[in-house]
DNA sequence: GACGTGCTGCAATGTTCTAGCAATAGCGCA
DNA sequence: TGCGCTATTGCTAGAACATTGCAGCACGTC
């Protein structure tokens, strides 16, 4: 498959993925908006992590009186319906990614590199949190921190 | 042992460790003033996490004038001489707690409650991350994000 | 097409933390 | 003990990130 088509199989993905979200939403009396379905694209346009304000920036370059409360109000409730992941990794903002690519985060606690990691990497912790503390980890909504190879 | 003499005990502990840690801020040009023996004071009086505001109204409820400022730049100098942890517990402002008290965090994101888990729970993971990533995992640091058994 | 209400933009506000700067006060040394 | 260097402090301003209140707009149902 050429770039392009790659691209645009990924596009036609995320129409797809925004009128199925836009299902959610109306079931809970919620509405299709502009800034709603840009902020999507944003999201779904590449994987990865990104602060509200980064996201912002992404809605803005195509509809540029969107506001940032309105993303973090979104971006909340996109939250709230499982479609988000919002991660705090260490100090600074808030990042957030689709909910879909399940995995952890190593960061860096020096040169604050991070790395993502399979939900596997969480398994032992996950069974001991659950079986000594009926505790369920949810690996991806939060950092690791520690030190990276290079800075040890 | 009584509670009173318990409490002595404890006192008198603190005292050295005081002291102590006033002999490694000197060993490298640092003072020992007033106010940082009151945050070492606050910080020993009780184990837990406190916020740097909390950790400041117990300094100022001694010594008024102890500006929140100082309390920030303290906490920062004890970090750097590894005797307390930063932590981040998921939203809100990061805790600060003796890093004598080697442990980890579990938070749960609905209701807020956070339970202390000893080290060896992040056995798994740490031997998993260091042998596949180089990375040095320390679970002091940070908080694991999940559901409570009474949240589920 | 009209109506109810969910959503938005805007501005103000809140919270947590950091920076700059002049004044103060530890601590080594004579 | 007194002196001087400079680490530390209080104060204020402000950065960074996020939330809130409100009036008006517009989505979606009837």
């Amino acid at each position: 498959m050429s770039q392009d088509a790659q691209a645009d199989a990924r596009l036609a993905g995320s129409q797809a993925v925004i009128e199925d979200v836009f299902a959610r939403l109306r079931e809970r009396g919620g509405r299709a908006t502009p800034a709603r379905r840009l902020l999507l694209a944003a999201l779904l346009a590449k994987p990865g992590h990104r602060t509200a304000e980064e996201l912002g920036a992404e809605v803005q370059a195509r509809a540029p009186d969107v506001n940032i409360s309105t993303i973090y109000r979104n971006l909340d409730e996109l939250e709230r319906l499982r479609i988000v992941d919002r991660t705090h990794l260490g100090h600074g903002p808030a990042t957030y990614h689709l909910a879909s690519a399940g995995h952890g985060h190593l960061v860096c606690e020096l040169c604050g590199s991070m790395t993502e990691v399979p939900d596997e990497l969480f398994d032992g912790l996950a069974q001991a949190a659950r079986a000594r503390y009926g505790f369920a980890v949810e690996p991806h909504r939060f950092a690791v921190i520690g030190l990276c190879a290079s800075c040890q």
